[in-house]
DNA sequence: CCGGTAATTATGCAAGCGTATAATTTCCAC
DNA sequence: GTGGAAATTATACGCTTGCATAATTACCGG
């Protein structure tokens, strides 16, 4: 390291001119810090997100951690936050097509089991932050909450896929079929990261689509996945 | 701490003997680090899994971290392999009860989602091996080959329980069952471990009994399992 | 164009980390 | 009993960590 410490040939440390930069709005700087940070502990896990690994990676200096938030904590919860309403709000599109909600259902399946969802990186990055979920209040509860919404989701467009094929279901058995597929992808999610050369490309999409489609009692076809 | 530091009134250090100890067999103190490490792991995270810590949450020095392993990074290894080893065995042993196939598959899916093997400590367990999983040769091979090995103790049951209802199914199809029952059974494990509040206390165990039955297309008694 | 302010860089500090080594204690062979 | 080897404890070292603070630079309003 020390790109920055010149020497002169005999080893005698030389003078050397201050980094130039320039100011940028906070929410940018913000961004970048966010970034750099989810960046490091998806990769190699908490341990490497150390303040001046994140500065660097963000291609910063240390010390704007501390300007921009109060503590390398702070920076940590603001980066789970927002890298959780970044997939709820992927979730929320890839369900919101248009199309039978038997179609919709099929997509969002197969979004949520197909990268840029389910990849190693994904599955590292929210190991990354299990035990702070456990212990911080806070992080729990967004934690829940992100959960509950995605599952939510599930849940209303299977119940609209089966009344749509005149099999409506009370929403306690809705509850529990949600519940059911989203462990399925979510299992899927999660060996598809874990050990992905296990399984053959396309392989794991087949897998998740069959399986909730047997779940439900409905039939999931290919062409109605992908569009 | 600095429970052995003792001081005099004044504030002194005072001389002080040293704790006493007995020698022990190398194989009961390597199990008693391994133990620490998991326990510290799964209840704090790797970063919590210091050689101060370990050696106090086992009870000795750290000198004997040293002693009984080359580094630190080889005991984290060595807790990894056991823990393992533990589940595959404790895995076979509940996949090996007499009765039916169909029994014996809703017994072992009934274990899976249920504790000790579903509970959060193993969640946050396993969540802190994800990223030296990821970069540790040695470890991946482990990991890869202990799912494996549970995936196809799951395939195995799962045939025999098809081929004993009349409906026998090609490798190929067997495969894709297993990968499609553990994704439901490591799903809910997941989200049992991590949002346990979520779900009624037996609530999961009900959902993969029928979930697999659905994947399969076979019924999966409750007495049946619970035998 | 220039002075002031806030953003940014650079440096310092105490605490904790993993590892190395010295000092002490246990316990078995004889 | 009593050495003596090995297990165990205690301490020290160099490095990294998160956080604090001092020094410098960019940029905006006049």
């Amino acid at each position: 390291m020390q790109a920055y410490n010149f020497h002169t040939e005999s080893g005698e440390p030389m003078s050397e001119p201050r980094r130039s930069f320039t100011r940028e709005d906070p929410d940018s700087r913000r961004a970048a810090l966010i970034r750099a940070t989810l960046e490091l502990i998806a990769e190699f896990g908490p341990q490497a997100a150390t303040v001046r690994a994140i500065a660097a990676e963000a291609g910063l200096t240390q010390g704007m951690i501390r300007h921009y938030f109060s503590t390398k904590e702070e920076l940590v919860n603001a980066a789970y936050e927002a890298h959780m309403q970044a997939q709820t709000e992927a979730s929320e599109a890839s369900a919101g097509g248009a199309g039978t909600a038997r179609a919709r259902l099929a997509h969002f399946v197969a979004g949520s089991v197909t990268p840029p969802v389910a990849d190693p990186r994904a599955v590292s990055l929210w190991a990354g932050f299990i035990h702070m979920i456990r212990r911080d209040p806070a992080m729990h509860a967004t934690h829940r909450e992100s959960y509950l919404r995605y599952r939510d989701l599930l849940q209303g467009l299977l119940s609209d896929a089966l009344a749509e094929s005149g099999r409506p279901v009370p929403e306690a058995e809705a509850r529990r079929l949600a519940i059911a597929c989203n462990a399925v992808i979510d299992g899927l999610w999660l060996e598809g990261g874990a050990l992905p050369e296990a399984f053959g490309s396309s392989e794991l999409e087949g897998i998740a689509r069959d399986s909730v489609g047997a779940i439900l009692g409905l039939s999931l076809l290919r062409d109605e996945a992908s569009q």
